[in-house]
DNA sequence: AATGAATGAGCTTTCATTCAT
DNA sequence: TATGAATGAAAGCTCATTCAT
């Protein structure tokens, strides 16, 4: 009866939603979020300004499902093996995940970097956020209790600024960048080599 | 026809200019470089709009001369004493100097990161950020030359991504971070403990 | 094919086209022409933006429709018992019509005020709005030659005025607006005082 | 010394200011506030669009602006003779000089109607229309207190609203309404015919 | 007859930059 | 050298209207 079904709609709906998500991931993750404007996040997604507004109430609206689909995206990935491994087996594994996944979405680590940094984080953002690294966090410190760190947040945390520093560094450096020995040195601190 | 000496008119000429990169500086520092108007500078600065453009080209270019004079100023403050130290003393005051710049210039910071991660870095400023870089990773691998490490460059990256990952968690936390944790941590990593 | 027959497309097609009209009606009245969008006039009819372009033209065309729809509406109120009544009633009745019409739909004299006071009225829209000051003109002049006034013309323009000045005087002040004294006076003027 | 001397930039600037608070007040009274575009009081006044917010900082603020312009030019005419004149040449002339005026700034009563009719009057103007009313208010009741009216302020209220019905219908029908019958009419109600 | 996804022109506003003085 | 009035391109956003289904 209807002209198009529900489905239909829905389903068309979500494609242009996409469309307008991954234009608009792009961009922020290449040129940050105040230099992306709407309209060339419309030309880059082949859309209409028009149709943006039509899905999002505002820009910040845009970047908030960006994050969110990220987000989904990667959690995946972390949920792994998780019982399976000893802890020093699982720090390794986290710090391969941490590269592979850094190699593979260097645009989605940016952006994070990027908007951790901004002082008046978009609002509703900052949650987004701190439930990312708080989930990180949350990970690794078992691992440092497990292997009988004396004090094992303290060590989680120092753990964590290795990994991004390493991972700041390759961001800017890129190609220029000893990735490779980086993690080698990483890994021989905690005594996580191979063996 | 000139009242005023050549001298006399360059004296002024760079009163103004450094009244302008110093206000340029506060600002681009608290609010960022984009969100910073040219006109806000102007007002800080106690100018007018046109007296910068007389000075710079552009925007870009008064970010340019506050890196150059950022970098300049820095330099100074790490040079100090660079032979009355032991290499260890000069590695432990690397570390100290490098946390009070940033707590004192947070923003900064900031703005630096967020620059030296953006993919089209304003035109020609990626070769101040490199520079700026290159100068820090120049005064550490000596350091570790001095020290006798087995590969001084890895060891001075490694160094820098450390200080860089602390430097990026106390941006992104603030308060939360437990800053003098992660540096007596990171000092004792390299055995700089004051005794 | 049409398992509808004409008269029931016929009557569906009146319905939607009712419920648009009140809709609009309700809408244009409450936040005047300008501000009310054909999406909330969709979404308050409770149909699609799609339906309404079907039954009009334009907003402007809507907006004529509502007209009409009011027009008529109205004529039947002021028609109600012509010739049941002496002129002097009949004017007291128009008199309360009036103020009860008003107080009833205070949104939509503003808007009939608003719209013929724009010099380049809605094209087509003047035509409704002079057909209704015309018909009220054209009822109130009949009265006043039957009270055998000199120049009923003048004196049926003149008690307009008068009783536009009270609408006015009461859109604007609302509460505050002594309305009751109003229409008591300009009963007494007339003569119109029930004994 | 300085390159333009204050007083004139400050002519400049009025100057440019007038030139737009004129073709604001030009377009808000043919086509009201909201149909009026920044873009086009801009071409109307002959500058850039840039230009107004270099003066104003809304379109409102232009709005207010225009309101208190005309208001000061106004006030003047009001203020005239005051107490030469006996209450009927007062109330005589108060209805010459609004008919006057009406004719000679239609598009300013327009504006006034417009504005006063909107319920939710731009914040801060209400103000400001309150005290236009209350103004001519004050001056009329007084009038009717030395005439010994039975209630002076009712009847200062009913003589607005004959005079506003009047302006009303004038600015309505244009040329088409018979005003001298009206001002005749009014007059001869307050016996204020010159004899 | 009916839907709602999609468009594009136009809205108010901001801001780097120019220019007459 | 210095001013600040002026510009114009582009920003985020709205909305009447179109169109495939």
């Amino acid at each position: 009866m209807s002209p198009r079904t529900k489905a239909q709609n829905e389903e068309i709906r979500l494609q242009s939603r996409n469309l307008i998500i991954d234009a608009a991931f792009e961009l922020f993750a290449q040129i940050g979020f105040e230099k992306a404007s709407m309209a060339a996040i419309a030309k880059e997604a082949g859309v209409s300004k028009g149709l943006i507004y039509h899905h999002f109430e505002s820009k910040e609206e845009v970047l908030k499902a960006v994050f969110d689909g990220l987000v989904a995206r990667t959690q995946d990935l972390w949920m792994a093996d998780y019982d399976k491994l000893s802890p020093r087996q699982l720090l390794a594994s986290i710090i391969d995940i941490t590269v592979q996944f850094m190699e593979a979405n260097p645009g989605w680590v940016r952006l994070i970097v990027h908007l951790s940094l901004q002082e008046d984080v978009i609002a509703g953002l900052s949650d987004h956020i701190d439930a990312l690294r708080q989930g990180k966090a949350m990970q690794v410190k078992p691992i440092f209790e497990a292997l009988e760190y004396e004090d094992p947040i303290k060590e989680a945390f120092f753990f964590g600024a290795k990994l991004d520093g390493i991972t700041l560094g390759w961001l800017s450096l890129g190609e220029a960048y000893p990735i490779d020995d980086m993690i080698q040195k990483l890994k021989e601190e905690y005594q996580l080599n191979e063996n």
